[in-house]
RNA sequence: GGCCCCAUCGUCUAGCGGUCCAGGACGUCGCCCUUUCACGGCGAAAACACGGGUUCGAUUCCCGUUGGGGUCACCA
């Protein structure tokens, strides 16, 4: 707390559980809970779960196991919405009674009718109650309507958008409250917001049109207007919306799917329609440093997952062995069919610093280094058969003998082995060294062979090696 | 369709009237390193949507066109 007079930020997360937390969503959510930090304010979390079919206990942990993965924290405890409908409905009626709103008792069939004539006539549809302007009451069911200005005009400041202006005309009576007498989502959001505090609005910018009528509730209750920011959306790569089709997964799906570590996730979100001068890898110590509204662009931008991939290959190999062996293990359990001992999850720490400069994300990490714990025979997939084939047999007898007859076993001492064996054979490094590769780990591809060498240990690389060579039993 | 917003390389962006024949990153393509694949290093191709203004001077300001997005519920 600062002892100037400068108000305290309070930003706040809203999300709706619908199962999962949109990729778009979490981008958002990740802007405002920067922003109060980075003005030293509070970030909230509230949930929308007015919608009680969809808001089950499942999709509400969904959207918090998400966050705190990607390390997006709330101060205090998460609000619910669901709870606060009385107090909906208080306000409603405060308003009614203040005159800024109406009990409208036009039936579903009226305003259909209302909305096929304008239809028609090609003209815009707006609510047009006989009861805003005093209509006797009616009789049967009726919902509150907001008594929306007509003249003037409406202007937002918006930190992302900059000014935006829409004719009072162009708003609507919406509706308040239900006929059950159940509240709206754009009453329960304006009412919650100022319940709650909440000095910033951060949101998508698919609110940004909901804001000029929102507001006129804040002003009709004589509230302190908040400040608003709508912040773009997330497309596809190809700029369509962004379905599940391309991208439009859930944080946990780039989780647990993709391999993404929340680092990776975090500094591709930020960097996504934000930017720092040309800063590409941004700590989260910074991004609270450096985050501002003003920077966010404000036409949408398309989400690029070989970015991600190429950010997230870069905080794998700056990643502890240890952890990245613990977040490993139980992928390459799957490819394996079976789960790793506590030893062959030792072997996988001291195997990282080979393996994870070739991984741009979890699942590549595991698949390289499945041949560390296959059992013998090992499997040869298409380019190592090839490369065992010929004249291979024979040279791999060599090396077998070279190697066999070491007093240590070390990258070192194992290369020397390698290169004599090649050099009295006549012939390259490579002739000797591929079919070893092909012989240690059933591919072409691999760490270096001589890391390979050390990491099985003399006893399994000599096995593996007598398996493809001359002479095998 | 009405209203609102947007528009720099394929993508994310820097640029906030002259420093821009436009900078960085991903991706792509070469080369180097090298036992493979990566990593790393070096280099290349690649953009100010279009048309009018304003100005001595527009990527930067204004208008229009085109293109894209959002929104128009007793959903959130």
């Amino acid at each position: 707390m600062s002892a100037t007079a400068q108000p305290e930020v309070v930003t706040r997360f809203a999300p709706s559980p619908t199962g999962f937390l949109h990729i778009g969503n979490a981008r958002t959510g990740l802007f405002s809970w920067l922003y109060a930090r980075h003005h030293g304010g509070r970030a909230l979390l509230r949930i929308e779960d007015t919608d009680a079919a969809r808001s089950t206990k499942e999709a509400i942990d969904v959207i918090l196991d998400g966050l705190k993965w990607l390390g997006v924290d709330w101060d205090g405890h998460e609000y619910y919405q669901s709870q606060f409908q009385a107090r909906h409905a208080e306000v409603a009626n405060e308003m009614v009674e203040l005159g800024h709103a109406y009990r409208c008792y036009m039936t579903a069939e009226q305003l259909a009718a209302g909305r096929e004539k304008a239809q028609a006539e090609k003209r815009p549809y707006r609510v047009e109650s006989p009861w805003r302007d005093g209509a006797p009451a009616g009789d049967g069911a009726f919902v509150v309507r907001l008594k929306a200005p007509r003249e003037g005009e409406t202007v937002i400041d918006d930190l992302v958008q900059g000014r935006v202006t829409v004719r009072n005309a162009e708003l609507d009576d919406m509706v308040l409250l239900r006929s059950d007498g159940t509240p709206t989502y754009m009453l329960a959001v304006v009412v919650d917001d100022h319940d709650m505090g909440v000095t910033h609005v951060i949101r998508g910018d698919d609110h940004l049109n909901n804001a000029f009528r929102q507001l006129a509730i804040v002003r009709a209750m004589g509230w302190p207007e908040p400040v608003y920011a709508h912040v773009p959306l997330i497309h596809g790569y190809d700029g369509a919306k962004l379905s599940k089709r391309h991208g439009a997964l859930g944080v946990d799906a780039y989780r647990d799917e993709l391999g993404i570590l929340p680092e990776a996730l975090f500094n591709y979100l930020l960097r996504l329609g934000w930017g720092h001068g040309d800063d590409e890898v941004i700590s989260k110590e910074q991004a609270i440093e450096w985050f501002d509204l003003a920077q966010v662009g404000k036409s949408p931008s398309r989400f690029d997952l070989k970015k991600l991939e190429n950010l997230n290959g870069h905080y794998i190999r700056e990643a502890d062995d240890g952890r990245l062996a613990g977040l490993t293990a139980p992928r390459v359990g799957k490819l394996i069919g079976r789960d790793l001992s506590t030893a062959e999850i030792e072997l996988l720490v001291r195997a990282m610093p080979e393996l994870k400069p070739r991984a741009k994300n979890l699942n590549e990490l595991a698949e390289n280094s499945t041949f560390l714990f296959q059992a013998r025979p090992l499997d040869f997939d298409e380019k190592a058969a090839q490369l065992l084939a010929g004249d291979s047999p024979r040279l791999l007898a060599r090396a077998w003998s070279a190697l066999n007859a070491l007093d240590e076993w070390t990258a070192l001492a194992t290369e020397a082995a390698v290169r004599s064996t090649a050099e009295s054979a006549g012939a390259k490094l490579g002739q000797v060294a591929q079919p070893l590769r092909a012989a240690l780990t059933g591919r072409a591809t691999s760490p270096g062979i001589f890391d390979v060498l050390v990491l099985l240990g003399r006893e399994e690389s000599l096995a593996r090696i007598a398996d493809r060579m001359d002479g095998a039993e």
